[in-house]
DNA sequence: TGAAATGTTGGGGCG
DNA sequence: ACGCCCCAACATTTC
């Protein structure tokens, strides 16, 4: 009669967990178990959205476990000192965890194994990132590369079902899993394993196969909105790969099956940037390419605040930083342009907006983050050249064409005329004052001339790179 | 998963 | 009819 404890980090889920499955095969009694760790929880990195969210997911999975006559045990503090006092409290013979690669995460549970029986089991990826590497056990730095070993890779397992049934627990103290104050605008995602399930078989079921064509319009909801399910692990990166390989199994034309390849193509992405941590962890720091250490940021903090607040005067980056800021989510054509916007327009820094995003992110995931803002910064592995410049005008015109995006999240530009929606400062004053919105009062003046600004980040890159 | 600058081509207006 | 110019449309180069 062996005692286990199942240590949940980022896998709040019951299905398709390979750490629960092995805990239930080794031991007779799982005491499933989240600690509120206040180096994650209380972090510059994760904001109250992130907060909530992951508290709700526990209140979900805590029901969850309860149907199934078990409970989860809520601790906060020192992961090491708490799981040596359970270990004692439980007579506790293993722990088994789902491994996470992130530098914190494999330094927190290095140094937990040295004394403790620590399991660790594959699930935030596919494949572990040993397994992602060229013959020689180099890791690769470019995508395409990688997505083609990754496709060649022996098929995946089926995905495990869920448990019928848990085994009691005995008495345990568990801390009240704590209520954070309702998020300023009510989020659009709604914790818990249920709600993602639902939520990946609607999207594999019909707009996957749209994904090629419409995953990059902002007016529309093209994107699966997976993301934070994945960041948790209500959602595992198993469950959709096979969702993906169903849909494109089920596709009846060329069109459907691109969707959900090309959807595919966006969960390898995320195993590509979790496999460079892994090998690169300086990364979380530091610029992939050493040659582009040394840019000249500016770093103004005024205009950092009105990036940060959606008021730079440009309707898109507007727009997406006030989705953000509202929801805890924000489309991916638009964390492009607003990260071009900071990094290339105002020449601010990209771990500034690395921090801001992971703050305000529901999916705020330390490897996909860095991976894309070092990508558009020009600076990562595989990235951008520097003198890709996004125009957020033209962006706007093209994933946003009727500006419906922008109306949706500035408000006070929803009676300009399409035409002028990406560039109200164009519109003739008598026209701004009809439709309520002189620009410079009711809505920002560009706090840079674009036009101005790409000379300048050109210059200030020139000589840095090659 | 860019955009601007520069180059080329060809149709049509016009003397 | 012919040559010249203009410029839109497209292609290529450059950042």
């Amino acid at each position: 009669m062996k005692t286990g404890i199942w240590w949940i980090r980022r896998d709040l889920r019951l299905t398709d967990n390979q750490a629960l499955a092995e805990a239930l095969r080794q031991a007779s009694t799982v005491i499933p178990v989240f600690i509120l760790d206040p180096k994650l929880w209380s972090s510059d990195f994760v904001g109250p959205a992130r907060l909530a969210f992951l508290l709700d997911g526990l209140r979900t999975l805590d029901a969850s476990l309860r149907e199934r006559g078990s409970r989860l045990i809520v601790r906060q503090g020192d992961p090491l000192e708490v799981l040596t006092f359970l270990c004692q409290e439980t007579q506790a013979e293993d722990i088994f965890a789902e491994e996470d690669y992130s530098p914190y995460a494999r330094q927190r549970d290095g140094k937990i194994a040295l004394t403790l029986p620590l399991q660790l089991v594959p699930g935030v990826t596919t494949f572990p990132p040993q397994m992602l590497t060229k013959a020689k056990g180099e890791p690769y730095t470019v995508f395409t590369p990688f997505s083609r070993m990754w496709r060649s890779l022996p098929a995946l397992g089926l995905p495990l079902p869920a448990p019928e049934h848990m085994p009691a627990i005995p008495e345990l103290k568990s801390l009240e899993i704590p209520t954070q104050p309702q998020h300023p605008t009510a989020s659009p995602f709604k914790a818990g394993e249920q709600e993602a399930q639902k939520r990946l078989s609607n999207f594999a079921n019909s707009s996957i196969f749209d994904y090629a064509g419409t995953r990059n319009r902002m007016d529309l909801d093209g994107t699966s909105q997976l993301s934070p399910y994945l960041r948790l692990g209500m959602l595992s990166a198993r469950q959709a790969v096979w969702a993906s390989r169903e849909a494109s199994e089920a596709a009846e034309t060329p069109k459907d099956r691109e969707g959900a390849e090309t959807w595919l193509n966006e969960l390898i992405w995320r195993e590509f940037y979790a496999t460079i941590l892994y090998y690169f962890p300086s990364v979380r720091g530091t610029a992939f390419k050493a040659d582009l250490r040394d840019i000249p940021w500016r770093n103004d903090s005024a205009e950092l605040a009105a990036w940060k607040a959606g008021q730079t005067g440009y309707p898109v980056v507007d727009a997406a930083m006030r989705q953000l800021n509202a929801t805890g989510w924000m489309h991916n054509r638009a964390r492009m342009i607003t990260a071009s916007f900071l990094t290339k327009d105002l020449l601010i820094d990209w771990r500034e907006g690395e921090q801001f995003f992971m703050q305000q992110l529901l999916d705020g995931d330390p490897a996909s983050n860095n991976g894309g803002w070092q990508w558009t910064a020009g600076t990562g592995t595989d990235a951008a050249p520097y003198f890709r410049v996004f125009n957020p005008i033209l962006q706007g015109r093209k994933f946003d064409p009727e500006g419906n995006y922008v109306r949706l999240w500035v408000p006070e530009l929803a009676k300009v005329p399409t035409k002028f929606i990406h560039a109200p400062w164009e519109m003739p004053l008598e026209v701004q004052k009809q439709v309520g919105c002189v620009v410079g009062q009711r809505y920002p003046s560009p706090i840079v001339d674009h036009a101005v600004a790409r000379k300048r980040v050109l210059l200030a890159f020139r000589g840095l790179a090659w």
